[in-house]
RNA sequence: GCGGCUAUGGUGAAACGGUUAUCACACCAGUUUGUGGUACUGGUAUUACGGGUUCGAUUCCCGUUAGUCGCCCCA
């Protein structure tokens, strides 16, 4: 019968396991020390400024995000990850979270909550492009949104709150800030500004020639040397702002400086989303001047979105402010700039059991150590002493408890310290009695 | 979407047209059936997939897929 089947196993095609999509990515155990640092310590800091958290669909109406972040955006254009569902609805997977949050608001009403509304969201964002280093398709965002208030102070607080997290978790940063205007005053701009790149068309790469024509922001922060010694002369967006936004934007430095938060102003710095308005920023990481960082080296980015709300159908003139981490990014850089997260607790004590009577009372007992608050790990999967004590060995545990067929006899269990290798046989009714005495005095 | 590099057990590597694909670590089992951190034994791979050249391919060629780096773009 055994060979029969062995013969069947080798005679039937082998079958081929099923390996994740593209740009996908398992986060395993080992990994998880460094996601559970940045979770815990993003969860604390939303808390302590109290923002609520949100958690909106992954799923959503494909619109929602056309809308928003704009047609002629990458993010849309190309990389959006959509599909027809099975309603024949057009549908995404969302490439960020902040029309969500907006529709979010909108939708329940929130502009009856004593504004601004803070909240904080976590979760997976999705972009169908080419994966690389510090980029996946499935990728997950911490992020934070103020809706409902326009001062700058709130700018300069979220900024504040961003370095502090990054901070919290042992990294080195620098902000970067700008401001973009409005709408109206960034078209002026981009008119203005494909106008003098016109005058030096032969000095631009390839790539900022195509991009005179479709997103001429983006001629500001092209590496090309060329570019950089024309762009050096361009007018600056700083100049186009109208009195409002340029009053937020010195309100907003005055705000930085109070709070002393060391920012670089960044005149070229332009976001790829439509929605935002006035203050835009980045954050990334700081490794000393002289170190050129690669194009995928923004850790979080956010901005002002005043004009979202009312776009999306919610009431007029509700301001906003997000931003939004890449955790994935943040780990990179954590690893990086060689930051340790806290490592697991190590294990007071391993239960070890020989026997089938023993493993069932083992069972139960487990329970009891655990309730009694110790931090305790078993292998009852395994059968022979030897192997249980290599595993206590391996977990690095303080004592192994053993029970065996003897010890069920007698009513009693032996503790071995594995440091010294000494054990003590006790009566069981003493054992947790005798482990906290221990553990004291260690 | 475009270009460079890569693809051998769970991991890291070796072999390189030619007999059972080598090693280390890890994992599992065991070394007279109840004692770990050491030693020993054994087990664990149709060399990513598909095609071609060849008497013969892990090794050469092409394609696909994936990873990686750069570009575009972005967190």
């Amino acid at each position: 019968m055994a060979t029969e089947n062995k013969e069947e196993e080798t005679a039937v095609k082998r079958v081929k396991t099923p390996e994740t999509l593209r740009g996908m990515k398992d986060i395993l155990p080992d990994e998880q020390i460094y996601w559970e640092y940045f979770r815990r310590r993003a969860r604390e800091i939303s808390e302590a400024y109290s923002f609520g958290r949100i958690d909106m669909p992954i799923l959503e109406d494909e619109k929602l995000f056309v809308r928003t972040v704009g047609k002629q955006t990458d993010i849309v254009e190309k990389e959006l990850y959509n599909f027809v569902d099975k309603g024949e609805s057009k549908v995404a997977l969302r490439p960020e979270a902040t029309a969500s949050a907006v529709r979010a608001y909108i939708n329940h009403g929130m502009l009856n909550l004593p504004q601004p509304v803070k909240l904080w969201y976590m979760g997976p964002m999705f972009r169908y492009d080419r994966p690389q280093s510090g980029r996946y398709r499935q990728f997950h965002q911490y992020g934070l949104e103020v809706i409902g208030g326009a001062d700058a102070v709130i700018d300069a607080q979220l900024i504040l709150i961003a370095i502090k997290l990054f901070e919290d978790i042992g990294l080195k940063v620098k902000v970067e800030i700008n401001s973009i205007g409005t709408a109206v005053t960034r078209q002026e701009y981009k008119i203005e500004l494909v106008a003098y790149a016109r005058k030096h068309r032969k000095e631009l790469c390839e790539d900022c020639t195509r991009r005179l024509a479709r997103n001429p922001l983006r001629l500001l922060d092209c590496k090309a040397t060329g570019c950089r010694a024309v762009m050096k002369d361009a007018p600056q967006i700083l100049d186009w702002l109208d009195d409002d936004s340029k009053q937020h934007f010195m309100t907003l430095i005055e705000y930085l400086d109070e709070i002393s938060v060391p920012y670089v102003l960044n005149p070229h710095l332009v976001r790829g989303l439509d929605y935002y308005n006035r203050t835009v920023f980045e954050v990334v990481p700081d490794r000393g001047d002289d170190v050129e960082l690669g194009s995928q080296s923004a850790l979080a980015a956010g901005g002002r979105y005043d004009g979202l709300v009312e776009q999306l159908g919610g009431r007029e003139e509700t301001a906003a402010v997000g931003l939004a981490i890449g955790i994935e990014r943040a780990i990179l850089e954590m690893k990086q700039q060689g930051v340790e997260p806290p490592p697991l607790p190590r294990p007071d004590i391993f239960f070890a059991q020989i026997g089938a009577e023993a493993r069932r009372l083992a069972l139960r007992h487990f329970e009891e150590v655990r309730a009694a608050g110790f931090n305790v790990v078993e292998a009852f999967g395994k059968a022979s002493l030897k192997a249980q004590l290599e595993a206590s060995n391996k977990v690095d545990a303080r004592f192994t408890i053993i029970l065996g067929q003897l010890e069920v006899q007698d009513g009693t269990i032996i503790v071995r310290d594995m440091e010294s290798g000494a054990q003590e046989t006790i009566p069981m009714d003493q054992m947790l009695d005798y482990l906290k005495k221990e553990m004291a005095r260690k």
